[in-house]
DNA sequence: AACGGTATGCAAATAAGTTGCATACGCCCG
DNA sequence: CGGGCGTATGCAACTTATTTGCATACCGTT
Protein backbone atom coordinates (compact mmCIF):
# COMPACT_ATOMS: atom_id res chain seq x y z
CA UNK A 1 0.00 0.00 0.00
CA UNK A 2 3.07 2.55 -0.34
CA UNK A 3 1.90 3.01 -4.22
CA UNK A 4 0.40 7.02 -4.53
CA UNK A 5 -1.00 8.08 -7.35
CA UNK A 6 -1.69 11.29 -5.24
CA UNK A 7 1.80 12.01 -5.43
CA UNK A 8 3.75 14.25 -7.56
CA UNK A 9 7.11 13.59 -7.03
CA UNK A 10 8.70 16.64 -8.79
CA UNK A 11 6.73 19.01 -6.39
CA UNK A 12 7.17 16.76 -3.57
CA UNK A 13 11.26 17.43 -4.22
CA UNK A 14 10.92 21.28 -5.11
CA UNK A 15 8.32 22.09 -1.86
CA UNK A 16 10.73 20.62 0.15
CA UNK A 17 13.24 22.77 -1.19
CA UNK A 18 15.48 19.96 -2.95
CA UNK A 19 17.08 20.62 -6.53
CA UNK A 20 15.20 18.01 -8.77
CA UNK A 21 17.17 15.78 -10.58
CA UNK A 22 16.58 12.73 -13.05
CA UNK A 23 17.87 10.40 -10.03
CA UNK A 24 16.05 11.61 -7.60
CA UNK A 25 12.63 11.45 -9.68
CA UNK A 26 13.75 7.67 -10.37
CA UNK A 27 14.29 7.17 -7.08
CA UNK A 28 11.03 8.62 -5.28
CA UNK A 29 9.02 6.69 -8.29
CA UNK A 30 10.78 3.47 -7.11
CA UNK A 31 9.88 3.66 -4.06
CA UNK A 32 6.44 4.97 -3.81
CA UNK A 33 5.72 2.63 -6.85
CA UNK A 34 6.55 -0.24 -4.80
CA UNK A 35 4.14 -2.55 -2.77
CA UNK A 36 6.34 -2.56 0.44
CA UNK A 37 9.40 -0.58 1.33
CA UNK A 38 12.76 -1.42 -0.16
CA UNK A 39 16.85 -1.40 1.02
CA UNK A 40 18.99 0.41 -0.92
CA UNK A 41 20.67 -2.10 -3.01
CA UNK A 42 17.05 -3.37 -4.25
CA UNK A 43 16.72 0.57 -5.33
CA UNK A 44 20.04 0.92 -6.79
CA UNK A 45 19.41 -2.21 -8.87
CA UNK A 46 16.15 -0.86 -10.12
CA UNK A 47 17.37 2.48 -11.08
CA UNK A 48 20.82 0.42 -12.97
CA UNK A 49 18.18 -1.38 -14.90
CA UNK A 50 17.26 1.69 -16.85
CA UNK A 51 20.11 3.93 -16.18
CA UNK A 52 23.98 4.05 -14.88
CA UNK A 53 24.07 5.48 -11.66
CA UNK A 54 26.74 5.01 -8.71
CA UNK A 55 25.68 2.94 -5.32
CA UNK A 56 26.86 5.91 -3.07
CA UNK A 57 24.51 8.55 -4.82
CA UNK A 58 21.69 6.04 -4.01
CA UNK A 59 23.11 6.63 -0.22
CA UNK A 60 22.97 10.05 -0.69
CA UNK A 61 19.52 10.74 -2.31
CA UNK A 62 18.02 8.49 0.29
CA UNK A 63 19.61 10.84 2.90
CA UNK A 64 18.55 13.56 1.83
CA UNK A 65 15.23 12.45 1.25
CA UNK A 66 14.52 11.01 5.09
CA UNK A 67 15.96 14.13 6.09
CA UNK A 68 13.26 16.15 4.25
CA UNK A 69 10.65 14.33 5.54
CA UNK A 70 9.75 12.61 1.59
CA UNK A 71 10.79 8.91 2.49
CA UNK A 72 10.92 7.20 5.96
CA UNK A 73 14.22 5.21 6.98
CA UNK A 74 13.10 1.42 8.37
CA UNK A 75 14.67 -1.49 10.08
CA UNK A 76 15.17 -4.71 8.57
CA UNK A 77 17.63 -6.99 8.84
CA UNK A 78 20.73 -5.79 9.02
CA UNK A 79 19.99 -2.95 6.23
CA UNK A 80 17.54 0.38 6.33
CA UNK A 81 14.76 -0.02 4.21
CA UNK A 82 12.93 3.20 2.73
CA UNK A 83 9.12 3.81 2.09
CA UNK A 84 7.26 6.77 1.40
CA UNK A 85 6.95 8.85 4.53
CA UNK A 86 3.42 8.95 6.25
CA UNK A 87 1.65 12.30 5.23
CA UNK A 88 -2.08 13.45 4.42
CA UNK A 89 -2.28 10.43 1.86
CA UNK A 90 -0.51 7.36 3.76
CA UNK A 91 -1.16 7.24 7.47
CA UNK A 92 1.40 5.64 9.40
CA UNK A 93 1.51 1.84 9.37
CA UNK A 94 3.29 -1.37 10.59
CA UNK A 95 5.40 -3.11 8.63
CA UNK A 96 5.88 -6.80 8.23
CA UNK A 97 9.99 -8.30 7.90
CA UNK A 98 10.34 -11.75 6.31
CA UNK A 99 13.33 -13.05 7.96
CA UNK A 100 13.59 -15.50 4.92
CA UNK A 101 13.20 -13.74 2.15
CA UNK A 102 13.80 -10.48 3.23
CA UNK A 103 11.39 -9.11 1.64
CA UNK A 104 9.34 -5.89 3.65
CA UNK A 105 5.60 -5.61 3.65
CA UNK A 106 3.43 -3.07 4.65
CA UNK A 107 0.42 -3.71 7.05
CA UNK A 108 -3.04 -1.70 6.95
CA UNK A 109 -2.82 0.57 9.66
CA UNK A 110 -5.95 -0.84 11.97
CA UNK A 111 -3.78 -3.68 11.99
CA UNK A 112 -2.05 -3.16 15.12
CA UNK A 113 -3.84 -0.67 17.52
CA UNK A 114 -1.55 1.25 19.61
CA UNK A 115 -1.92 4.04 22.32
CA UNK A 116 1.19 6.59 22.96
CA UNK A 117 -0.71 9.12 25.51
CA UNK A 118 0.93 6.65 28.68
CA UNK A 119 4.37 7.04 27.40
CA UNK A 120 4.28 10.56 25.67
CA UNK A 121 3.29 11.56 28.96
CA UNK A 122 6.20 10.60 31.10
CA UNK A 123 8.94 10.08 28.65
CA UNK A 124 11.88 12.51 29.64
CA UNK A 125 13.84 12.41 26.28
CA UNK A 126 12.50 13.75 22.85
CA UNK A 127 10.19 11.64 20.65
CA UNK A 128 10.81 11.02 17.26
CA UNK A 129 8.88 7.77 15.74
CA UNK A 130 7.26 5.00 16.92
CA UNK A 131 7.79 2.06 15.13
CA UNK A 132 5.69 -1.39 15.23
CA UNK A 133 7.41 -4.03 13.53
CA UNK A 134 6.32 -7.69 12.47
CA UNK A 135 8.78 -10.28 12.29
CA UNK A 136 7.99 -13.73 10.46
CA UNK A 137 8.32 -15.86 7.47
CA UNK A 138 5.95 -14.27 4.77
CA UNK A 139 3.47 -16.62 2.94
CA UNK A 140 5.26 -16.99 0.23
CA UNK A 141 8.37 -18.29 1.92
CA UNK A 142 5.96 -20.81 3.89
CA UNK A 143 4.70 -22.25 0.62
CA UNK A 144 7.96 -22.83 -1.23
CA UNK A 145 9.46 -24.17 2.29
CA UNK A 146 6.28 -26.95 2.53
CA UNK A 147 6.56 -27.50 -1.16
CA UNK A 148 10.39 -27.91 -0.60
CA UNK A 149 9.64 -30.67 2.47
CA UNK A 150 6.93 -32.50 -0.01
CA UNK A 151 9.61 -32.98 -2.51
CA UNK A 152 12.71 -33.94 -0.29
CA UNK A 153 9.77 -36.22 1.86
CA UNK A 154 8.84 -38.00 -2.01
CA UNK A 155 12.61 -38.49 -2.79
CA UNK A 156 13.82 -39.63 0.81
CA UNK A 157 11.22 -40.96 2.97
CA UNK A 158 12.75 -41.82 5.81
CA UNK B 1 14.35 -3.30 33.71
CA UNK B 2 16.54 -6.17 31.77
CA UNK B 3 18.14 -7.06 35.10
CA UNK B 4 16.95 -9.98 36.59
CA UNK B 5 17.17 -11.58 40.26
CA UNK B 6 15.29 -14.20 39.24
CA UNK B 7 17.22 -16.50 36.68
CA UNK B 8 19.99 -18.31 37.44
CA UNK B 9 21.94 -18.49 33.78
CA UNK B 10 23.68 -21.43 34.71
CA UNK B 11 20.27 -23.26 34.49
CA UNK B 12 18.99 -21.12 32.03
CA UNK B 13 21.92 -22.68 30.12
CA UNK B 14 21.39 -26.66 30.89
CA UNK B 15 17.74 -26.30 30.78
CA UNK B 16 18.31 -24.89 26.79
CA UNK B 17 20.47 -27.52 26.35
CA UNK B 18 23.59 -26.23 25.86
CA UNK B 19 27.00 -26.70 27.07
CA UNK B 20 27.91 -23.96 30.11
CA UNK B 21 31.02 -22.40 29.60
CA UNK B 22 32.65 -19.68 31.70
CA UNK B 23 32.37 -17.26 28.18
CA UNK B 24 28.56 -17.83 27.82
CA UNK B 25 27.95 -17.04 31.44
CA UNK B 26 29.66 -14.27 31.64
CA UNK B 27 27.82 -13.01 28.17
CA UNK B 28 24.58 -13.72 30.04
CA UNK B 29 25.38 -12.02 32.89
CA UNK B 30 26.20 -9.05 31.64
CA UNK B 31 22.79 -8.99 29.34
CA UNK B 32 21.20 -10.04 32.22
CA UNK B 33 22.61 -7.47 34.86
CA UNK B 34 21.99 -4.10 32.33
CA UNK B 35 19.65 -1.72 32.21
CA UNK B 36 18.97 -2.21 28.61
CA UNK B 37 19.94 -4.16 25.93
CA UNK B 38 23.47 -3.91 24.65
CA UNK B 39 24.89 -4.48 20.91
CA UNK B 40 27.66 -7.12 20.34
CA UNK B 41 30.39 -4.16 21.07
CA UNK B 42 29.51 -3.23 23.91
CA UNK B 43 29.09 -6.59 25.39
CA UNK B 44 32.66 -7.72 23.87
CA UNK B 45 34.05 -4.76 25.20
CA UNK B 46 32.66 -5.75 28.98
CA UNK B 47 33.53 -9.81 28.74
CA UNK B 48 36.80 -7.80 27.24
CA UNK B 49 37.67 -5.75 30.53
CA UNK B 50 38.13 -9.11 33.09
CA UNK B 51 38.86 -12.23 30.70
CA UNK B 52 39.93 -12.13 26.76
CA UNK B 53 37.53 -13.49 24.10
CA UNK B 54 37.37 -13.09 20.67
CA UNK B 55 34.69 -11.26 18.74
CA UNK B 56 33.77 -14.08 16.58
CA UNK B 57 33.27 -16.18 20.19
CA UNK B 58 30.88 -13.07 21.07
CA UNK B 59 28.63 -13.57 18.19
CA UNK B 60 28.42 -17.11 18.17
CA UNK B 61 27.07 -16.88 21.76
CA UNK B 62 24.97 -14.05 21.40
CA UNK B 63 23.47 -16.27 17.94
CA UNK B 64 23.07 -19.35 20.15
CA UNK B 65 21.60 -17.53 23.09
CA UNK B 66 18.96 -16.00 20.68
CA UNK B 67 18.75 -19.66 19.01
CA UNK B 68 17.61 -21.55 21.91
CA UNK B 69 15.53 -18.59 23.52
CA UNK B 70 17.28 -16.69 26.16
CA UNK B 71 17.99 -13.59 24.31
CA UNK B 72 16.01 -11.52 22.27
CA UNK B 73 18.12 -9.55 19.42
CA UNK B 74 16.16 -6.20 18.46
CA UNK B 75 17.50 -4.00 15.54
CA UNK B 76 19.00 -0.62 16.35
CA UNK B 77 20.83 2.10 14.27
CA UNK B 78 22.60 -0.61 11.79
CA UNK B 79 23.68 -2.96 14.60
CA UNK B 80 21.36 -5.57 16.86
CA UNK B 81 20.90 -5.05 20.40
CA UNK B 82 20.54 -7.98 22.81
CA UNK B 83 18.28 -8.00 26.11
CA UNK B 84 16.70 -11.04 28.10
CA UNK B 85 14.29 -12.49 26.09
CA UNK B 86 10.71 -12.17 27.71
CA UNK B 87 10.14 -15.02 29.89
CA UNK B 88 7.78 -15.91 33.03
CA UNK B 89 9.97 -12.89 35.08
CA UNK B 90 9.94 -10.61 31.79
CA UNK B 91 7.24 -9.39 30.25
CA UNK B 92 8.10 -8.24 26.58
CA UNK B 93 8.16 -4.71 26.34
CA UNK B 94 9.20 -1.94 23.83
CA UNK B 95 11.99 -0.09 23.63
CA UNK B 96 13.63 3.32 23.38
CA UNK B 97 16.49 3.76 21.01
CA UNK B 98 18.70 7.28 20.85
CA UNK B 99 19.30 8.19 17.71
CA UNK B 100 22.40 10.46 19.26
CA UNK B 101 24.52 8.21 21.64
CA UNK B 102 22.88 4.42 20.54
CA UNK B 103 21.99 3.54 23.89
CA UNK B 104 19.11 1.35 24.16
CA UNK B 105 16.49 1.55 27.22
CA UNK B 106 13.54 -0.73 28.20
CA UNK B 107 10.32 0.94 28.41
CA UNK B 108 7.34 -0.27 30.75
CA UNK B 109 5.63 -2.72 28.95
CA UNK B 110 2.17 -0.73 29.22
CA UNK B 111 4.08 2.21 27.66
CA UNK B 112 2.12 1.21 24.39
CA UNK B 113 -0.63 -0.65 24.49
CA UNK B 114 -1.13 -2.83 21.26
CA UNK B 115 -3.53 -5.24 20.36
CA UNK B 116 -2.75 -7.84 17.97
CA UNK B 117 -5.51 -9.47 17.36
CA UNK B 118 -6.66 -8.06 14.34
CA UNK B 119 -3.15 -9.00 12.61
CA UNK B 120 -3.05 -12.34 13.96
CA UNK B 121 -6.41 -13.06 12.56
CA UNK B 122 -5.75 -11.91 8.48
CA UNK B 123 -2.26 -12.38 8.49
CA UNK B 124 -1.14 -15.36 5.74
CA UNK B 125 2.29 -16.09 6.70
CA UNK B 126 4.05 -17.25 9.77
CA UNK B 127 4.48 -14.17 12.86
CA UNK B 128 7.07 -15.35 15.29
CA UNK B 129 7.84 -11.78 17.05
CA UNK B 130 6.27 -8.07 16.78
CA UNK B 131 8.71 -5.44 17.93
CA UNK B 132 7.57 -1.47 19.07
CA UNK B 133 10.64 0.81 19.22
CA UNK B 134 10.60 4.42 19.87
CA UNK B 135 13.17 6.60 18.10
CA UNK B 136 14.09 10.10 19.23
CA UNK B 137 17.19 11.37 21.59
CA UNK B 138 17.09 10.16 25.33
CA UNK B 139 16.68 13.01 28.40
CA UNK B 140 20.85 12.93 28.90
CA UNK B 141 21.43 13.79 25.23
CA UNK B 142 18.66 16.10 25.24
CA UNK B 143 20.49 18.04 28.37
CA UNK B 144 24.13 17.68 26.68
CA UNK B 145 23.26 19.42 23.77
CA UNK B 146 20.98 22.67 25.18
CA UNK B 147 23.53 23.03 27.87
CA UNK B 148 26.25 22.77 24.90
CA UNK B 149 23.63 25.50 22.97
CA UNK B 150 23.97 27.61 26.21
CA UNK B 151 27.73 27.64 26.35
CA UNK B 152 28.10 28.83 22.70
CA UNK B 153 25.46 31.47 22.96
CA UNK B 154 27.13 32.64 25.88
CA UNK B 155 30.65 32.70 23.86
CA UNK B 156 29.10 33.88 20.99
CA UNK B 157 26.22 36.29 21.25
CA UNK B 158 24.67 36.82 17.36
C1' DA C 1 43.50 -42.75 27.86
C1' DA C 2 40.99 -42.48 23.34
C1' DC C 3 36.84 -40.54 21.00
C1' DG C 4 33.35 -37.58 19.20
C1' DG C 5 31.21 -33.50 19.48
C1' DT C 6 31.19 -28.55 20.77
C1' DA C 7 33.39 -24.24 21.70
C1' DT C 8 36.90 -20.99 20.78
C1' DG C 9 40.42 -18.47 18.19
C1' DC C 10 42.38 -16.44 14.11
C1' DA C 11 42.36 -14.81 9.44
C1' DA C 12 39.83 -13.57 5.78
C1' DA C 13 35.57 -12.46 3.52
C1' DT C 14 31.22 -10.14 3.08
C1' DA C 15 27.45 -6.67 3.55
C1' DA C 16 25.97 -2.12 4.35
C1' DG C 17 26.97 2.33 4.75
C1' DT C 18 30.30 6.52 4.93
C1' DT C 19 33.95 9.93 3.68
C1' DG C 20 37.15 12.76 0.85
C1' DC C 21 37.97 14.64 -3.11
C1' DA C 22 37.45 15.70 -8.08
C1' DT C 23 34.40 16.58 -11.82
C1' DA C 24 29.94 17.72 -13.87
C1' DC C 25 25.66 19.93 -13.96
C1' DG C 26 21.88 23.32 -13.05
C1' DC C 27 20.83 27.83 -12.17
C1' DC C 28 21.49 32.75 -11.67
C1' DC C 29 23.85 37.11 -12.93
C1' DG C 30 25.26 40.46 -16.04
C1' DC D 1 25.55 33.82 -24.37
C1' DG D 2 29.59 33.07 -20.95
C1' DG D 3 31.31 33.07 -16.18
C1' DG D 4 30.66 31.92 -11.43
C1' DC D 5 28.60 29.44 -7.58
C1' DG D 6 26.61 25.86 -5.25
C1' DT D 7 24.76 21.44 -5.30
C1' DA D 8 24.79 16.64 -7.34
C1' DT D 9 27.27 12.80 -8.93
C1' DG D 10 31.12 9.56 -9.51
C1' DC D 11 35.00 7.06 -7.89
C1' DA D 12 38.17 5.10 -4.63
C1' DA D 13 39.07 4.13 -0.26
C1' DC D 14 37.48 3.45 4.37
C1' DT D 15 34.66 1.99 8.39
C1' DT D 16 31.53 -0.82 10.94
C1' DA D 17 29.00 -4.93 11.85
C1' DT D 18 28.69 -9.50 10.97
C1' DT D 19 29.86 -14.08 8.83
C1' DT D 20 32.60 -18.05 7.15
C1' DG D 21 36.33 -21.54 6.92
C1' DC D 22 39.42 -23.92 9.09
C1' DA D 23 42.48 -25.33 12.90
C1' DT D 24 42.95 -26.11 17.70
C1' DA D 25 41.33 -26.66 22.46
C1' DC D 26 38.11 -28.36 25.61
C1' DC D 27 34.36 -31.43 27.64
C1' DG D 28 31.88 -35.34 28.84
C1' DT D 29 31.59 -40.11 27.77
C1' DT D 30 33.23 -44.65 27.06
MN1 LIG E 1 4.79 1.08 4.37
MN1 LIG F 1 14.23 -4.74 27.31
ZN1 LIG G 1 9.61 -14.36 2.61
ZN1 LIG H 1 21.24 9.56 24.02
Amino acid sequence: MTMCQNCDYHQLLTHAGLEVTAHRLRVLEIVGGNTGPLNAQEIFATVCRATPINRVTVYRILDALVQHGLLERLSGGRAFYYGLAPNEHHQRHPHFFCRRCGRMDCLRPEAIALDLQPLARVFPGHIENVAVRVDGVCKLCMDAVSKRGRAQQAHNPN
